[in-house]
DNA sequence: TTCAATAGTTCGATATTTTTGAACTATTGA
DNA sequence: TCAATAGTTCAAAAATATCGAACTATTGAA
């Protein structure tokens, strides 16, 4: 039984979204997230695929402990999406403005 | 004989300026960089000075490799300043953005 | 000119963080 | 019950950050 930790709003810090979103790999994370606006699995929301699991994974916590993203299993997969409003709640436009310069993964569709 | 290096302004990368504001005492460093609008020696922009030496001059390295600030040699000391203008006309908004949730380091005179 | 003081850099060693593969857990579906 | 899937956890290896010590360059004074 893996328990996830999730931040309360008010516990979310500036330091932490930045040094979460200052690797490459989880800003794109989460850029694909907010594109999307339902939930995505961790398989689903990563852009790079040829990387360990076991980094993927650290990533992925990264965000959830950042407060960034929130995660709940859900069968097999584990379902996590943006935690768009508490973000915008606590840093008004910070992440609109970062996620704004950063390169679109894929604008349409294949 | 001490060579800077210093991006040029359409070299200034989004995940190199976060990368340089994800830790707390460069954050500081650039916030009270701000503050002023002079140039700052790294002693003077540096608030906590219980760092060893080296350690501030690696953050001012980072820092001026992520674009963040101009360092120029002035007799003893190092002149540094943030290079406002180039960010803002880079990524508009986002240095605002970011050090207007931080912490003041200090509002007023001592 | 020489000497000490100052401001910061560079180097090498240690400490911390990240990445990885392997082994593990939990769920689904045959 | 068994294999497949999705992800976690663990321990070791790789990469980064921090530190103290030694170094460089400039100033100012004797």
């Amino acid at each position: 039984m893996v328990q996830f930790v999730h931040p309360s709003r008010d516990d979310i810090t500036l330091e932490g979204v930045l040094a979460a979103l200052s690797d490459p790999m989880r800003l794109r994370i989460v850029k694909s997230m907010v594109g999307q606006h339902g939930c995505m699995s961790c398989t689903e929301a990563t852009p790079c695929p040829d990387m360990a699991k076991s980094t993927l994974s650290n990533h992925f916590r990264i965000l959830r402990e950042a407060g960034l993203i929130h995660t709940e299993k859900k069968g097999v997969e584990h379902r996590n999406i943006i935690r768009q409003d508490d973000i915008e709640t606590r840093f008004p436009g910070l992440l609109k403005t970062i996620l704004g310069f950063c390169d679109e993964p894929r604008q349409g569709k294949d």
